[in-house]
DNA sequence: TATGAATGAGCATTCATTCAT
DNA sequence: AATGAATGAATGCTCATTCAT
């Protein structure tokens, strides 16, 4: 018998995550794809069982990539600031790095239909920044908020300042990434 | 010879608004927005170009609706705080108030193919709030960044969070709206 | 707007019914039937709710058809022998010059998935044949059997028979027709 | 090297045979059956040139394990009625023991694309049922009538009964056997 | 022998759009 | 202005079959 050949399927997985890009969620389908992968449209259904679970297998997927390189080398006895600004700018080069990836996640996880998927099995991969604001908050260092809040006041403007850095209209360098570090910081922590 | 129905606009509007949400961006189709406003898919091509000109059309009208409630009443001669609060407190009441128009804004601004069509118009409507932050900026008040930094630490949680609300994950209140607009304050200004 | 075009309508019906009998129910398609009808495929749907629809009304119209022709002057006076006469022999007549209906609902028939659509409706079409069983069986002239049994002796023989005209391997004409009959007549009636 | 391998043929056999039973001629897919059997879909074509050759050939091994035990301690030397009767009710038992072979073969001779197949071959497995209708024709005990008519009249009904059975809108017993052979007997012979 | 991988062709159905009235 | 009719092109998906191991 054959042998599963793995170029196919990353093949079809870097086409998905390409084509979403370009012309979005809504038009993406079975058959640009499997042009574009240079594979038959039935192969992708060797692999998925039809073209949810294909992008819910790869949404999984590239939010697991994520998550193993943001918190590569992340140290929980650092301290708070440290590990604050550890975390956000390693978000920052993930997405700068992975434009694709994160763009591709970002189409996925604003489409009505799919938002159910995954909640549970992503909010794990993410444990470690719970526990950060957690701490902060016991530590009188963070604003006493929901942290759906501190959320929000932190990583969501990163994200979004490198959604504009990919559009071109913002510009990610050192002097900028300190400073929006500051500003989430300031956004959340208790003025003294 | 008839004129210009505007209850059938409307109608073809107010279903593409509520379709788009429903079932979301991808599945909505010219025949379903058809059925819902009760109106043959014919009679849309006679008020639209095509289905991209409609949603365009739909986009800027929702935009211009939400900066008129927005700065209804917003005074220039107001001091910057009371104008930022004015300004977040209305954004959080107007995607309170009109979920579908501004889930649909959401659904199709992260759509790739329709992210050009309105750039210039629509920053436009927004003037008062970049005035506002420039003036800031003057006054030593806010932090000599680049606008789209203090944008982004204003305006986009505050949005994140009501999307938040309209998926029942948060719930604003006096106080917890008090908290956002000061996170966002303590964000973008100097600390003194 | 554009009228109905009946001619359309008539000629996705004769499509259907030719290919169904020529290549079978199970290698029936959609795209077949269009091609054979000069039509789109997507005119189908304007007439049809789908193909499972188009069958089930195709086969109730070919039902009636034949109800209509069977029974037209068709005397519940007359005797039970002259109506058994009058009702088999235009039966015969009916399966000769409509062969393609006749053929098209042997296979509807047969297929298991839809053999549910039809049977009250369907059954209500033939009640005179079941009053003139009812009334021999009173008379004492047909034996005392299940409804059942007496439609198996002298309807599904004559049927039989049609097909094997059809298929070219017997012939009817009035000495073989009269033998049909009275062989049917033989294995219902009493022998006296 | 492996030899071939006859389990795997019968599982084959048995669920294509289950299958079009289940869901109907139509329905049936090679995977469909793979599955079912437990094998790939690629074995298939190591027993078998093609779907419809499979199909052909499960018919005919059907059809001649019918006839074997049709025509079981079948005796040429026994009377007509007797030889009548015996065919008769091994007929039926045979239908009523053998369920998914008879329906199997019913979906499959409905199909105007597999009724050429075995014509031939098929006839000839029923010789005895043809010398006994000659032989009775011969004796003045039968009707004069071609040998199809004869078949019409006694096979047909008795397969039609079967299917009613099956279908749950009739049953056969000892009685109802009795009367349904007597019904063909007067049916085929000559009144005397 | 046996099978997972692979595919072109085809499926039923829906799409956005145009046409004739 | 309004719309039912009509359609070519596309949709997601399954098919029977072949290939490489």
């Amino acid at each position: 018998m054959r042998r599963r050949d793995d170029n196919k399927v990353n093949a079809i997985i870097e086409a998905t995550v390409q084509i979403v890009n370009e012309i979005g969620f809504a038009e993406t389908s079975i058959s640009r794809i499997a042009k574009k992968a240079g594979v038959s449209a039935a192969t992708i259904y060797i692999y998925f069982e039809n073209k949810e679970d294909m992008l819910a297998k790869i949404y999984l997927k590239a939010k697991k990539a994520m998550s193993e390189k943001i918190f590569q080398g992340f140290s929980e006895s650092a301290s708070i600031r440290a590990r604050f600004e550890f975390f956000l700018s390693n978000f920052v080069t993930f997405i700068i790095d992975n434009k694709d990836y994160f763009l591709f996640m970002e189409q996925v996880s604003n489409s009505p239909l799919l938002r159910n998927w995954c909640l549970e099995e992503t909010s794990s991969l993410f444990t470690p920044v719970f526990n950060l604001f957690e701490e902060g908050k016991k530590q009188n260092l963070f604003k006493d908020e929901d942290i759906n809040l501190l959320v929000m006041y932190s990583v969501v403007p990163m994200a979004q300042l490198a959604k504009e850095q990919l559009k071109g209209t913002f510009q990610f360098d050192e002097t900028s990434l300190a400073a929006a570090i500051q500003m989430s910081w300031d956004a959340i922590t208790i003025k003294t």
